[in-house]
DNA sequence: ATGCATAATTATGAATTCAAAACCCACGGC
DNA sequence: GCCGTGGGTTTTGAATTCATAATTATGCAT
Protein backbone atom coordinates (compact mmCIF):
# COMPACT_ATOMS: atom_id res chain seq x y z
CA UNK A 1 0.00 0.00 0.00
CA UNK A 2 2.85 2.42 0.66
CA UNK A 3 5.35 4.75 -0.92
CA UNK A 4 2.81 7.21 -0.13
CA UNK A 5 1.83 5.50 2.64
CA UNK A 6 0.11 8.49 4.56
CA UNK A 7 -3.61 9.01 2.46
CA UNK A 8 -2.88 11.93 0.67
CA UNK A 9 -6.93 12.43 0.82
CA UNK A 10 -7.94 11.32 -2.53
CA UNK A 11 -9.01 14.12 -3.82
CA UNK A 12 -6.65 15.97 -5.18
CA UNK A 13 -7.25 19.27 -5.21
CA UNK A 14 -4.64 21.75 -3.29
CA UNK A 15 -1.32 19.68 -3.03
CA UNK A 16 0.18 22.41 -1.19
CA UNK A 17 -2.48 22.36 1.53
CA UNK A 18 -2.17 18.51 2.23
CA UNK A 19 -0.28 18.22 4.63
CA UNK A 20 2.43 15.80 4.32
CA UNK A 21 4.91 13.88 7.13
CA UNK A 22 8.20 15.18 7.68
CA UNK A 23 9.03 11.46 8.19
CA UNK A 24 7.88 11.22 4.10
CA UNK A 25 9.93 13.50 2.75
CA UNK A 26 12.83 12.29 4.61
CA UNK A 27 12.73 8.87 3.31
CA UNK A 28 11.94 10.23 -0.72
CA UNK A 29 15.45 12.59 0.19
CA UNK A 30 17.11 9.32 1.33
CA UNK A 31 15.35 7.45 -1.53
CA UNK A 32 17.27 9.93 -3.77
CA UNK A 33 20.51 9.82 -1.69
CA UNK A 34 20.72 6.24 -2.59
CA UNK A 35 19.80 6.28 -6.42
CA UNK A 36 22.29 9.01 -6.86
CA UNK A 37 24.47 6.59 -4.92
CA UNK A 38 25.58 9.58 -2.59
CA UNK A 39 24.94 7.07 -0.04
CA UNK A 40 26.22 3.76 -1.59
CA UNK A 41 25.40 0.18 -0.79
CA UNK A 42 26.96 -1.22 1.59
CA UNK A 43 27.96 1.86 3.57
CA UNK A 44 26.31 2.66 7.14
CA UNK A 45 24.26 5.63 7.21
CA UNK A 46 25.06 7.86 10.36
CA UNK A 47 21.74 9.06 11.36
CA UNK A 48 23.08 11.95 13.24
CA UNK A 49 24.77 13.84 10.68
CA UNK A 50 22.15 13.30 8.12
CA UNK A 51 19.66 14.70 10.63
CA UNK A 52 21.82 17.53 10.97
CA UNK A 53 22.44 18.06 7.38
CA UNK A 54 18.88 18.06 6.90
CA UNK A 55 18.11 19.98 9.78
CA UNK A 56 15.62 18.28 11.61
CA UNK A 57 15.52 16.12 14.64
CA UNK A 58 16.74 11.91 15.03
CA UNK A 59 13.40 11.02 15.34
CA UNK A 60 11.54 11.40 11.64
CA UNK A 61 15.38 10.26 10.47
CA UNK A 62 14.75 6.81 12.04
CA UNK A 63 11.14 6.92 11.36
CA UNK A 64 12.19 7.00 7.17
CA UNK A 65 14.66 4.46 7.78
CA UNK A 66 12.60 2.26 8.97
CA UNK A 67 10.56 2.30 6.51
CA UNK A 68 13.05 2.31 3.89
CA UNK A 69 14.06 -1.16 5.89
CA UNK A 70 10.54 -2.54 4.80
CA UNK A 71 11.20 -1.71 1.56
CA UNK A 72 14.21 -2.90 1.19
CA UNK A 73 16.51 -0.10 0.25
CA UNK A 74 18.32 -0.15 3.54
CA UNK A 75 18.60 -3.15 6.07
CA UNK A 76 18.97 -2.47 10.10
CA UNK A 77 21.70 -4.31 11.80
CA UNK A 78 20.54 -5.13 15.31
CA UNK A 79 21.93 -2.61 17.87
CA UNK A 80 24.31 -1.18 14.94
CA UNK A 81 22.04 1.41 12.53
CA UNK A 82 21.57 1.07 9.47
CA UNK A 83 23.14 0.35 6.06
CA UNK A 84 22.03 0.97 2.37
CA UNK A 85 21.46 -2.24 1.01
CA UNK A 86 23.36 -4.29 -1.31
CA UNK A 87 22.04 -6.22 -4.34
CA UNK A 88 24.34 -9.41 -5.24
CA UNK A 89 23.80 -10.99 -8.76
CA UNK A 90 21.41 -13.28 -7.60
CA UNK A 91 18.88 -10.57 -5.94
CA UNK A 92 19.07 -8.73 -9.48
CA UNK A 93 18.29 -11.70 -11.19
CA UNK A 94 15.15 -12.91 -8.65
CA UNK A 95 13.81 -9.55 -8.96
CA UNK A 96 13.56 -9.56 -12.90
CA UNK A 97 11.87 -12.45 -12.83
CA UNK A 98 9.40 -11.28 -10.48
CA UNK A 99 9.01 -8.22 -12.56
CA UNK A 100 8.82 -10.32 -15.86
CA UNK A 101 6.01 -12.34 -14.05
CA UNK A 102 3.86 -9.12 -12.55
CA UNK A 103 4.36 -6.88 -15.94
CA UNK A 104 3.92 -9.85 -18.54
CA UNK A 105 0.49 -10.77 -16.41
CA UNK A 106 -0.05 -6.77 -16.93
CA UNK A 107 0.80 -6.27 -20.49
CA UNK A 108 -2.08 -9.25 -21.08
CA UNK A 109 -4.68 -7.30 -19.02
CA UNK A 110 -4.20 -4.54 -20.83
CA UNK A 111 -4.23 -6.46 -24.38
CA UNK A 112 -7.35 -8.04 -23.42
CA UNK A 113 -9.26 -5.11 -21.56
CA UNK A 114 -8.04 -1.80 -21.54
CA UNK A 115 -10.49 0.73 -22.68
CA UNK A 116 -9.36 3.02 -26.48
CA UNK A 117 -8.45 5.90 -24.34
CA UNK A 118 -6.09 3.96 -22.19
CA UNK A 119 -4.84 2.48 -25.78
CA UNK A 120 -4.15 5.92 -27.47
CA UNK A 121 -2.42 6.90 -24.30
CA UNK A 122 0.21 4.13 -24.33
CA UNK A 123 0.31 4.50 -27.88
CA UNK A 124 1.52 8.40 -27.08
CA UNK A 125 3.92 6.99 -24.11
CA UNK A 126 5.85 4.95 -26.22
CA UNK A 127 6.01 7.45 -29.03
CA UNK A 128 7.92 9.21 -27.10
CA UNK A 129 10.04 7.01 -26.20
CA UNK A 130 10.87 6.59 -29.42
CA UNK A 131 11.51 10.33 -29.58
CA UNK A 132 14.40 9.94 -26.47
CA UNK A 133 15.59 6.64 -28.62
CA UNK A 134 19.26 8.68 -27.98
CA UNK A 135 18.88 10.56 -24.75
CA UNK A 136 19.33 7.51 -22.21
CA UNK A 137 18.09 9.74 -19.03
CA UNK A 138 14.72 10.80 -20.89
CA UNK A 139 14.64 7.15 -22.45
CA UNK A 140 15.01 5.74 -18.82
CA UNK A 141 12.03 8.21 -17.75
CA UNK A 142 9.92 7.47 -20.48
CA UNK A 143 10.43 3.86 -19.98
CA UNK A 144 9.46 3.93 -16.06
CA UNK A 145 6.54 5.99 -17.17
CA UNK A 146 5.53 3.33 -19.71
CA UNK A 147 5.83 0.90 -17.37
CA UNK A 148 3.95 2.08 -14.65
CA UNK A 149 0.96 3.23 -16.93
CA UNK A 150 0.31 -0.09 -18.11
CA UNK A 151 0.30 -1.57 -14.51
CA UNK A 152 -1.90 1.34 -13.71
CA UNK A 153 -4.10 0.09 -16.29
CA UNK A 154 -4.19 -3.32 -15.22
CA UNK A 155 -6.00 -2.05 -12.27
CA UNK A 156 -4.42 -4.20 -9.31
CA UNK A 157 -2.96 -1.92 -6.94
CA UNK A 158 -1.47 -4.88 -5.27
CA UNK A 159 0.92 -5.33 -8.66
CA UNK A 160 1.31 -2.20 -8.69
CA UNK A 161 3.05 -1.13 -5.20
CA UNK A 162 5.02 -4.64 -5.86
CA UNK A 163 6.45 -3.39 -9.01
CA UNK A 164 7.14 0.36 -7.72
CA UNK A 165 9.12 -1.26 -5.09
CA UNK A 166 11.09 -3.90 -7.01
CA UNK A 167 11.84 -1.14 -9.51
CA UNK A 168 13.20 0.63 -6.17
CA UNK A 169 15.40 -2.24 -5.77
CA UNK A 170 16.75 -2.55 -9.31
CA UNK A 171 17.99 1.26 -9.04
CA UNK A 172 20.83 -0.11 -5.97
CA UNK A 173 22.21 -1.69 -8.71
CA UNK A 174 24.79 0.13 -10.87
CA UNK A 175 24.91 -2.41 -13.66
CA UNK A 176 21.39 -1.10 -15.44
CA UNK A 177 20.46 -3.01 -18.78
CA UNK A 178 20.18 0.33 -20.61
CA UNK A 179 23.87 1.26 -19.93
CA UNK A 180 24.82 -1.59 -22.18
CA UNK A 181 25.41 -0.63 -25.43
CA UNK A 182 22.74 -0.63 -28.13
CA UNK A 183 20.22 -1.51 -25.58
CA UNK A 184 18.43 1.05 -26.04
CA UNK A 185 17.48 0.30 -29.99
CA UNK A 186 17.01 -3.05 -28.88
CA UNK A 187 14.55 -2.61 -26.01
CA UNK A 188 12.83 0.10 -28.66
CA UNK A 189 12.31 -2.97 -30.81
CA UNK A 190 10.90 -4.89 -28.19
CA UNK A 191 8.40 -2.61 -26.93
CA UNK A 192 7.10 -2.01 -30.24
CA UNK A 193 6.68 -5.21 -30.64
CA UNK A 194 4.71 -5.81 -27.10
CA UNK A 195 2.69 -2.58 -28.81
CA UNK A 196 1.73 -4.53 -31.92
CA UNK A 197 0.50 -7.56 -29.36
CA UNK A 198 -1.62 -5.09 -27.15
CA UNK A 199 -2.95 -3.37 -30.37
CA UNK A 200 -4.16 -6.46 -31.37
CA UNK A 201 -5.56 -7.79 -28.07
CA UNK A 202 -3.34 -10.58 -27.68
CA UNK A 203 -3.05 -11.33 -24.42
CA UNK A 204 -0.85 -14.31 -24.44
CA UNK A 205 1.15 -13.02 -27.08
CA UNK A 206 1.26 -9.44 -24.91
CA UNK A 207 2.69 -11.98 -21.78
CA UNK A 208 4.99 -13.19 -24.07
CA UNK A 209 6.76 -10.11 -25.25
CA UNK A 210 6.74 -8.79 -21.82
CA UNK A 211 8.80 -11.84 -20.85
CA UNK A 212 11.04 -11.45 -23.78
CA UNK A 213 11.45 -7.92 -22.75
CA UNK A 214 12.61 -8.89 -18.97
CA UNK A 215 14.59 -11.49 -20.44
CA UNK A 216 16.78 -9.72 -22.67
CA UNK A 217 16.86 -6.43 -20.20
CA UNK A 218 18.13 -9.34 -17.41
CA UNK A 219 20.82 -10.82 -20.12
CA UNK A 220 21.81 -7.27 -20.96
CA UNK A 221 22.33 -6.20 -17.49
CA UNK A 222 24.65 -9.09 -16.87
CA UNK A 223 26.56 -8.27 -19.79
CA UNK A 224 27.08 -4.58 -18.48
CA UNK A 225 28.25 -6.55 -15.22
CA UNK A 226 30.28 -8.62 -16.67
CA UNK A 227 31.70 -5.64 -19.11
CA UNK A 228 32.73 -3.34 -15.96
CA UNK A 229 34.79 -6.15 -14.65
CA UNK A 230 34.14 -7.01 -11.13
CA UNK B 1 13.12 -7.57 2.60
CA UNK B 2 11.08 -6.94 5.99
CA UNK B 3 8.74 -8.65 8.67
CA UNK B 4 12.28 -9.67 10.21
CA UNK B 5 13.42 -6.01 9.17
CA UNK B 6 15.85 -6.05 11.43
CA UNK B 7 19.16 -8.45 10.74
CA UNK B 8 18.95 -11.90 12.80
CA UNK B 9 22.62 -12.51 12.47
CA UNK B 10 21.77 -15.09 9.98
CA UNK B 11 24.10 -17.98 12.25
CA UNK B 12 21.34 -19.55 14.66
CA UNK B 13 22.50 -20.18 17.50
CA UNK B 14 21.39 -19.00 20.53
CA UNK B 15 18.10 -16.94 19.82
CA UNK B 16 17.87 -15.44 23.28
CA UNK B 17 21.40 -13.73 23.24
CA UNK B 18 19.95 -11.82 19.91
CA UNK B 19 19.04 -8.03 20.69
CA UNK B 20 15.83 -7.78 19.36
CA UNK B 21 14.37 -4.23 18.33
CA UNK B 22 11.46 -3.37 20.44
CA UNK B 23 9.00 -1.68 17.56
CA UNK B 24 9.99 -5.12 16.25
CA UNK B 25 7.86 -7.25 19.02
CA UNK B 26 5.44 -4.00 19.01
CA UNK B 27 4.67 -4.53 15.54
CA UNK B 28 4.59 -8.52 16.33
CA UNK B 29 1.70 -7.99 18.82
CA UNK B 30 -0.04 -5.10 16.82
CA UNK B 31 -0.14 -7.80 14.02
CA UNK B 32 -2.02 -10.30 16.23
CA UNK B 33 -4.31 -7.98 17.90
CA UNK B 34 -5.40 -6.83 14.22
CA UNK B 35 -5.46 -11.12 13.15
CA UNK B 36 -7.71 -11.53 15.88
CA UNK B 37 -9.87 -8.41 15.35
CA UNK B 38 -9.15 -7.63 18.91
CA UNK B 39 -8.18 -3.90 16.04
CA UNK B 40 -10.76 -4.50 13.98
CA UNK B 41 -10.54 -2.70 10.52
CA UNK B 42 -11.84 0.55 9.77
CA UNK B 43 -11.22 1.37 13.64
CA UNK B 44 -8.76 3.73 14.72
CA UNK B 45 -5.57 3.09 16.91
CA UNK B 46 -5.23 4.87 19.90
CA UNK B 47 -1.72 4.86 19.98
CA UNK B 48 -1.13 6.68 23.36
CA UNK B 49 -3.81 3.85 25.11
CA UNK B 50 -1.75 0.71 23.45
CA UNK B 51 1.42 2.14 24.42
CA UNK B 52 0.31 2.26 27.62
CA UNK B 53 -1.02 -0.98 27.17
CA UNK B 54 1.66 -2.54 26.33
CA UNK B 55 4.06 -0.72 28.43
CA UNK B 56 6.13 1.21 26.36
CA UNK B 57 6.68 4.87 25.42
CA UNK B 58 4.92 6.05 22.31
CA UNK B 59 8.03 6.49 20.21
CA UNK B 60 8.19 2.49 19.57
CA UNK B 61 4.95 2.39 19.21
CA UNK B 62 4.95 4.82 16.56
CA UNK B 63 7.79 3.04 14.66
CA UNK B 64 5.98 -0.15 14.53
CA UNK B 65 2.74 1.67 12.98
CA UNK B 66 4.88 3.12 10.43
CA UNK B 67 6.10 -0.09 10.01
CA UNK B 68 2.61 -1.77 9.54
CA UNK B 69 1.57 0.95 7.52
CA UNK B 70 4.41 -0.17 4.72
CA UNK B 71 3.46 -3.41 5.38
CA UNK B 72 -0.34 -2.18 4.28
CA UNK B 73 -1.84 -3.68 7.60
CA UNK B 74 -2.95 -0.56 8.94
CA UNK B 75 -3.74 3.12 6.91
CA UNK B 76 -1.78 6.17 8.61
CA UNK B 77 -4.39 9.19 7.25
CA UNK B 78 -1.93 12.80 7.72
CA UNK B 79 -2.30 14.45 11.38
CA UNK B 80 -5.21 11.79 11.98
CA UNK B 81 -3.24 8.82 12.99
CA UNK B 82 -3.42 5.17 12.46
CA UNK B 83 -6.77 3.04 11.29
CA UNK B 84 -6.51 -0.46 10.93
CA UNK B 85 -6.77 -1.44 7.26
CA UNK B 86 -9.99 -2.25 5.63
CA UNK B 87 -9.87 -4.62 2.50
CA UNK B 88 -12.77 -4.27 0.19
CA UNK B 89 -14.16 -7.19 -1.94
CA UNK B 90 -12.42 -6.10 -5.43
CA UNK B 91 -8.63 -5.85 -2.62
CA UNK B 92 -9.96 -9.41 -1.88
CA UNK B 93 -9.88 -10.82 -5.40
CA UNK B 94 -6.99 -8.35 -6.61
CA UNK B 95 -4.57 -9.89 -3.76
CA UNK B 96 -5.79 -13.55 -4.56
CA UNK B 97 -4.74 -12.81 -8.26
CA UNK B 98 -1.42 -11.81 -7.47
CA UNK B 99 -0.56 -15.02 -5.23
CA UNK B 100 -2.38 -17.48 -7.55
CA UNK B 101 0.47 -15.35 -10.23
CA UNK B 102 3.42 -15.70 -7.79
CA UNK B 103 2.46 -18.95 -6.28
CA UNK B 104 2.19 -21.14 -9.74
CA UNK B 105 5.28 -19.70 -10.73
CA UNK B 106 6.54 -20.87 -7.46
CA UNK B 107 5.25 -24.05 -7.65
CA UNK B 108 6.76 -24.96 -11.16
CA UNK B 109 10.03 -23.78 -10.26
CA UNK B 110 9.60 -26.45 -7.93
CA UNK B 111 8.49 -29.19 -9.91
CA UNK B 112 10.76 -28.81 -11.96
CA UNK B 113 13.92 -28.04 -9.94
CA UNK B 114 13.34 -29.74 -6.71
CA UNK B 115 16.15 -31.56 -4.28
CA UNK B 116 14.68 -35.32 -3.49
CA UNK B 117 14.84 -33.81 -0.22
CA UNK B 118 12.89 -30.94 -0.48
CA UNK B 119 10.17 -33.43 -2.31
CA UNK B 120 10.45 -35.31 0.74
CA UNK B 121 9.65 -32.28 3.06
CA UNK B 122 6.80 -31.37 0.80
CA UNK B 123 5.24 -35.37 1.12
CA UNK B 124 5.52 -34.95 4.95
CA UNK B 125 3.78 -31.62 4.91
CA UNK B 126 1.18 -33.04 3.02
CA UNK B 127 0.23 -35.37 5.05
CA UNK B 128 -0.25 -33.72 7.95
CA UNK B 129 -2.66 -31.64 6.19
CA UNK B 130 -4.44 -34.44 5.32
CA UNK B 131 -4.64 -35.50 9.34
CA UNK B 132 -5.59 -32.41 9.76
CA UNK B 133 -8.73 -32.10 7.76
CA UNK B 134 -11.45 -32.04 10.29
CA UNK B 135 -9.66 -29.47 12.65
CA UNK B 136 -9.95 -26.05 10.44
CA UNK B 137 -7.22 -24.33 12.91
CA UNK B 138 -4.75 -26.65 12.38
CA UNK B 139 -5.55 -27.33 8.50
CA UNK B 140 -5.12 -23.63 8.11
CA UNK B 141 -1.94 -23.48 10.00
CA UNK B 142 -0.39 -26.58 7.77
CA UNK B 143 -1.67 -24.98 4.89
CA UNK B 144 0.17 -22.03 5.48
CA UNK B 145 3.29 -23.55 6.42
CA UNK B 146 2.94 -25.92 2.90
CA UNK B 147 2.67 -23.02 0.66
CA UNK B 148 5.43 -20.92 2.38
CA UNK B 149 7.89 -24.22 2.17
CA UNK B 150 6.68 -24.13 -1.45
CA UNK B 151 7.94 -20.75 -1.53
CA UNK B 152 11.04 -21.11 0.38
CA UNK B 153 11.74 -23.86 -2.22
CA UNK B 154 11.23 -22.00 -5.38
CA UNK B 155 14.63 -19.79 -3.83
CA UNK B 156 13.17 -16.29 -4.87
CA UNK B 157 13.59 -14.57 -1.60
CA UNK B 158 11.66 -11.25 -3.27
CA UNK B 159 8.79 -13.67 -3.64
CA UNK B 160 9.02 -15.33 -0.65
CA UNK B 161 8.87 -11.54 0.84
CA UNK B 162 5.53 -10.79 -1.20
CA UNK B 163 3.97 -13.63 -0.35
CA UNK B 164 4.36 -13.29 3.07
CA UNK B 165 3.04 -9.64 3.01
CA UNK B 166 0.21 -10.73 0.67
CA UNK B 167 -1.14 -13.62 3.45
CA UNK B 168 -0.91 -10.85 5.85
CA UNK B 169 -3.04 -8.77 4.29
CA UNK B 170 -5.34 -11.47 3.34
CA UNK B 171 -5.75 -12.20 7.36
CA UNK B 172 -7.49 -9.22 6.72
CA UNK B 173 -10.47 -10.46 5.40
CA UNK B 174 -12.89 -12.37 7.64
CA UNK B 175 -14.40 -14.36 4.79
CA UNK B 176 -11.65 -16.66 4.43
CA UNK B 177 -12.21 -19.59 1.75
CA UNK B 178 -11.67 -22.07 4.56
CA UNK B 179 -14.84 -20.86 6.39
CA UNK B 180 -17.08 -22.49 3.68
CA UNK B 181 -18.84 -25.61 4.32
CA UNK B 182 -16.85 -28.33 2.28
CA UNK B 183 -14.03 -25.95 1.93
CA UNK B 184 -10.89 -28.43 3.44
CA UNK B 185 -11.89 -31.10 1.55
CA UNK B 186 -11.96 -29.91 -1.47
CA UNK B 187 -8.41 -27.62 -1.12
CA UNK B 188 -7.21 -31.40 -0.02
CA UNK B 189 -7.99 -32.53 -3.14
CA UNK B 190 -6.04 -29.73 -5.29
CA UNK B 191 -3.37 -30.49 -2.96
CA UNK B 192 -3.48 -33.95 -3.94
CA UNK B 193 -3.42 -33.03 -7.39
CA UNK B 194 -0.48 -30.47 -6.77
CA UNK B 195 1.27 -33.08 -4.96
CA UNK B 196 1.15 -35.27 -8.04
CA UNK B 197 2.21 -33.10 -10.24
CA UNK B 198 4.81 -32.15 -8.74
CA UNK B 199 6.24 -35.62 -7.90
CA UNK B 200 5.94 -36.16 -11.85
CA UNK B 201 8.34 -33.09 -12.37
CA UNK B 202 5.60 -31.32 -14.38
CA UNK B 203 6.43 -27.85 -14.16
CA UNK B 204 3.47 -26.43 -16.36
CA UNK B 205 0.71 -28.46 -14.66
CA UNK B 206 1.54 -27.67 -11.23
CA UNK B 207 1.53 -24.34 -11.93
CA UNK B 208 -1.98 -24.91 -13.56
CA UNK B 209 -3.04 -26.51 -10.92
CA UNK B 210 -1.79 -24.04 -8.19
CA UNK B 211 -3.79 -21.44 -9.98
CA UNK B 212 -6.85 -23.39 -10.10
CA UNK B 213 -6.85 -23.77 -6.35
CA UNK B 214 -6.45 -20.18 -5.68
CA UNK B 215 -9.42 -19.88 -8.19
CA UNK B 216 -11.49 -22.38 -6.20
CA UNK B 217 -10.11 -20.46 -3.26
CA UNK B 218 -11.40 -17.15 -4.12
CA UNK B 219 -14.24 -18.53 -5.10
CA UNK B 220 -15.34 -19.85 -1.95
CA UNK B 221 -14.02 -16.92 -0.32
CA UNK B 222 -16.38 -15.20 -2.27
CA UNK B 223 -19.48 -17.96 -1.44
CA UNK B 224 -18.30 -17.12 2.28
CA UNK B 225 -19.03 -13.50 2.01
CA UNK B 226 -22.34 -14.07 0.44
CA UNK B 227 -23.86 -16.16 3.08
CA UNK B 228 -23.07 -13.99 5.75
CA UNK B 229 -25.10 -11.43 3.58
CA UNK B 230 -23.48 -8.13 3.59
C1' DA C 1 55.85 -6.60 21.10
C1' DT C 2 51.45 -8.78 21.47
C1' DG C 3 47.20 -9.89 23.54
C1' DC C 4 43.76 -9.09 26.84
C1' DA C 5 41.20 -6.34 30.04
C1' DT C 6 39.30 -2.08 31.08
C1' DA C 7 38.05 2.70 30.49
C1' DA C 8 36.49 6.46 27.43
C1' DT C 9 33.92 7.62 23.59
C1' DT C 10 30.38 7.27 20.40
C1' DA C 11 26.05 5.55 18.56
C1' DT C 12 21.78 3.52 19.15
C1' DG C 13 17.36 2.80 21.61
C1' DA C 14 13.56 4.59 24.07
C1' DA C 15 11.20 7.87 27.21
C1' DT C 16 9.93 12.37 27.99
C1' DT C 17 8.80 16.96 26.87
C1' DC C 18 7.22 20.51 24.03
C1' DA C 19 4.62 22.47 20.07
C1' DA C 20 1.19 22.49 16.71
C1' DA C 21 -2.62 20.61 14.55
C1' DA C 22 -7.35 18.58 14.59
C1' DC C 23 -11.56 17.84 17.00
C1' DC C 24 -15.56 19.01 19.88
C1' DC C 25 -18.84 21.70 21.88
C1' DA C 26 -20.94 25.80 23.30
C1' DC C 27 -22.27 30.26 22.11
C1' DG C 28 -23.95 33.88 19.21
C1' DG C 29 -25.45 35.80 14.84
C1' DC C 30 -28.27 35.54 10.78
C1' DG D 1 -33.60 26.82 13.60
C1' DC D 2 -29.26 26.44 11.37
C1' DC D 3 -24.82 27.66 10.16
C1' DG D 4 -20.54 29.75 11.37
C1' DT D 5 -17.18 31.17 14.89
C1' DG D 6 -14.28 30.82 19.04
C1' DG D 7 -12.20 28.58 22.87
C1' DG D 8 -10.95 24.41 25.25
C1' DT D 9 -9.54 19.71 24.89
C1' DT D 10 -7.47 15.90 22.82
C1' DT D 11 -4.22 13.90 19.75
C1' DT D 12 -0.63 13.92 16.66
C1' DG D 13 4.10 15.39 15.30
C1' DA D 14 8.79 16.32 16.37
C1' DA D 15 12.67 17.71 19.43
C1' DT D 16 15.06 16.80 23.38
C1' DT D 17 16.83 14.17 27.03
C1' DC D 18 18.21 10.10 29.20
C1' DA D 19 19.89 5.27 29.33
C1' DT D 20 22.14 1.45 27.45
C1' DA D 21 24.91 -0.99 24.32
C1' DA D 22 28.83 -1.11 21.01
C1' DT D 23 33.19 0.50 19.48
C1' DT D 24 37.51 2.34 20.00
C1' DA D 25 41.42 3.51 22.48
C1' DT D 26 44.47 2.88 26.29
C1' DG D 27 47.27 0.59 29.45
C1' DC D 28 48.92 -3.31 31.76
C1' DA D 29 50.64 -7.86 31.99
C1' DT D 30 52.80 -11.52 29.88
Amino acid sequence: MPAATVAAPSAAAPPSLVRRALYQDVADRLRQQIFTRELEPGSWIDEVKLAAQYGISRTPMREALKVLAVEGLVTLKAGRGAYVTEMSRDDVAQVYHLLALVESDAAAQVALHASDAQRAELVALHDQLEKHARQRDAFFATNERFHMALLHMAGNRWAQQMVVDLRKMMKLNRHHSLFKQGRLAESLAEHRALMKAIAERDGTGAARLMQAHFASGLEAAAASAAASAD
